[in-house]
RNA sequence: GCACCCGUAGCUCAGCUGGAUAGAGUGUUGGCUUGCGGAGCCAAAGGUCGCAGGUUCGAAUCCUGCCGGGUGUACCA
């Protein structure tokens, strides 16, 4: 419909003037139309004439199409035009574009690493990273959506090491001592002694740095037989179902997990490939030299030949190709690595230019609590992916609401999303569990509403709304927001910015509430036509809910 | 030092491929209720869009310079 508007405007452009010339339609504020555009203004300068004159002669042909109830010139010359109450049915009815049909794409966000916990920066790009997958799936691409993680590195040293001081040595035979619940924590104040040992100990440090070779080889050999390797292999496999636990909490799913063992070698083997082309040696490192792209130089293999991050993410580049050869590649994570990411991708471009030229790099920024709040509870005060629903929970409880856990988490889930992604953010669990406001449990509250009273009139008849004839203010309005929602979605998929879906589905609930406010549907002469109006604002609010990850729910 | 990101109402944020009186939520103040789920609706107050220039018919939006905050800048991830 948007299409037919353009080319209605740019044939009556070249009609009147001989010009061929792209045209932007606005969504200006109701008062003034459904849509806008400012061609006259553009125009003005290069026809030598006044925008008023222009946008005049213009309206004075687009009036004569019925697509158009009305067609004012306003302010200092754009041109509004009102549809016909038809068009704009038509509108409400449309969906959102298929631009993404046939497209394979790989989404990896989320990463976190083994034997680490999961802090509230998972927690965000797992909550995004899902949202933005829904997105393009909705616009018809094959999404894959995987995740990557350092199950070999220092930080896995230094926790095994701290492990076989609790086990008294390399016995994997006593792991059966640590019990299945105490699992995730035992790692986690492994990680910490670790870490503790490795800044503070000398000797501890000698000894960590050679179990992170050790374990570098017993992942490059596969070897499961050795009393570390068991120890190694075991723990790894607590850490990834700690990992599964909680998605299951959250409600995300990943296809597949690339544990850094797998990619390194290949990263290795490419980045060797690659000398002196692309990588160079330099003080005993191999480094790819990002000054001469505007970047920084960064190294991929370091001096004791074991690859660094870089490495395995050029690795992980070339396996996502092998196992996918996708047209699109989205990859979601900290803000801090945004010139790290574009160096990996740089030297990569330099010998595979094929397969990051679809890479898109987003980023997001810390999460914080109101006002510095810190959990001071815990050492380090990390802020963990789970203290997040923790405190949702808590919020819920503490104010006598609906407990449901699908509730928490779309509460959990709204926070994030409504936001744009880049900045830090604040989460607020108290706002987020709001029952009033712009919250997910205000979102799933008006769905319920919505249907509820649409089961209230199972037995009335269907309305065709292509048959809508009149439209009161408060109907018109409504239709008129409903129709903008495949324009949402398609700017959402476009952007990557699931937070246009957030805010969209705020104002559609507010415009519905109004509506609603003023127009009696159960019992009134215009029921039939009030109802399939309310059903279309049912399927449309469930349909965004559920790109952003949250349930719509029956009954709150 | 250099590079990138950010600075919009008391607070949390939209708006930023330039356009009409800068919008929400929250908080504050006031109003609506014999209710289809009022977890709602209406209204008021609240803004030098960090500062200063520039480009333009028009700048929160683009450019330059400053100020303030953050991140990155070779063997961490």
């Amino acid at each position: 419909m948007q299409d037919q508007i353009n080319s209605l405007i740019k044939d009556a452009l070249s009609e009147l003037y001989q010009l061929d010339e792209s045209i932007e339609l606005d969504r200006p504020e109701e008062q003034f139309g459904d849509y806008s555009t400012n061609v006259a203004l553009k125009l003005a300068a290069k026809l030598s004439k006044s925008p008023q004159d222009i946008s005049n002669e213009l309206a004075a042909k687009l009036k004569e199409n019925p697509l158009f109830s009305e067609v004012n010139v306003a302010g200092p010359g754009f041109i509004n035009l009102k549809l016909s109450n038809q068009a704009l049915v038509d509108i409400a009815l449309s969906q959102p574009s298929k631009s993404l049909e046939g497209k394979t794409v790989v989404a990896e966000y989320s990463d976190p690493n083994p034997f680490k916990l999961l802090h509230a920066g998972h927690l965000y790009t797992s909550i995004v990273g899902d949202s933005i997958a829904n997105l393009m799936a909705a616009a018809g691409a094959n999404v894959h959506r995987v995740n990557f993680g350092g199950d070999v590195g220092l930080h896995v040293a230094k926790n095994i090491w701290a492990m076989l001081g609790d086990l008294g040595g390399e016995n994997p035979d006593n792991l059966a001592k640590i019990n299945e619940d105490d699992r995730s924590t035992w790692l986690s104040s492994c990680y910490v002694k670790g870490t503790e040992a490795y800044e503070n100990d000398e000797t501890a440090k000698a000894e960590i740095r050679e179990l992170n070779k050790r374990i570098y080889e017993i992942t490059a050999s596969s070897d499961h037989d050795a009393p570390l390797a068991k120890i190694y292999w075991t723990t790894r496999d607590w850490s990834y179902k700690y990992f599964e636990d909680f998605y299951a909490r959250l409600g995300v799913k990943f296809e597949k997990y690339y544990p850094e063992s797998e990619v390194s070698g290949l990263g290795v083997e490419t980045v060797r490939q690659h000398i002196p082309d692309v990588y160079k040696e330099s003080q005993g490192a191999i480094v790819f030299e990002g000054e001469n792209h505007g970047l920084y130089t960064n190294v991929f293999i370091n001096s004791e030949g074991l690859p660094t991050y870089a490495a395995k993410d050029v690795g992980l580049i070339m396996r996502k190709w092998q196992d996918y050869n996708y047209d699109k590649s989205v990859i979601i994570t900290g803000n801090e690595q945004a010139d790290y990411m574009r160096v990996v991708i740089k030297s990569v471009e330099q010998f595979a230019p094929e397969k990051v030229s679809g890479s898109v790099h987003l980023t997001h920024g810390l999460v914080k609590l109101p006002g510095g709040q810190k959990m001071s509870s815990r050492q380090g005060n990390v802020l963990l992916a789970t203290d997040i629903l923790d405190l949702a929970q808590e919020a819920i409880k503490s104010r006598d609401l609906n407990s449901d856990p699908r509730i928490t988490v779309g509460a959990v889930k709204y926070a994030f999303l409504k936001q744009g992604m880049g900045g830090d953010i604040v989460y607020d669990a108290n706002e987020s569990v709001s029952i009033e406001g712009n919250s997910g449990p205000y979102l799933q509250y008006a769905y319920a509403r919505a249907v509820s009273i649409s089961n209230k009139a199972e037995n009335s008849d269907d309305f065709d709304l292509k048959s809508v004839d009149t439209l009161t203010d408060y109907e018109r309005s409504l239709v008129r927001k409903l129709g903008e929602y495949p324009e949402v979605i398609n700017k959402a998929v476009n952007e990557l910015k699931p937070h246009h879906v957030a805010g969209y589905l705020y104002d559609l609930a507010q415009t519905f509430n109004r509506f609603y406010e003023n127009s009696r549907v159960i019992g009134d002469e215009r029921q039939n036509l009030r109802l399939a109006l309310l059903k279309l604002y049912v399927s449309k609010l469930g349909d965004g809910l559920k790109l952003l990850g949250i349930e719509p729910i029956d009954k709150v």
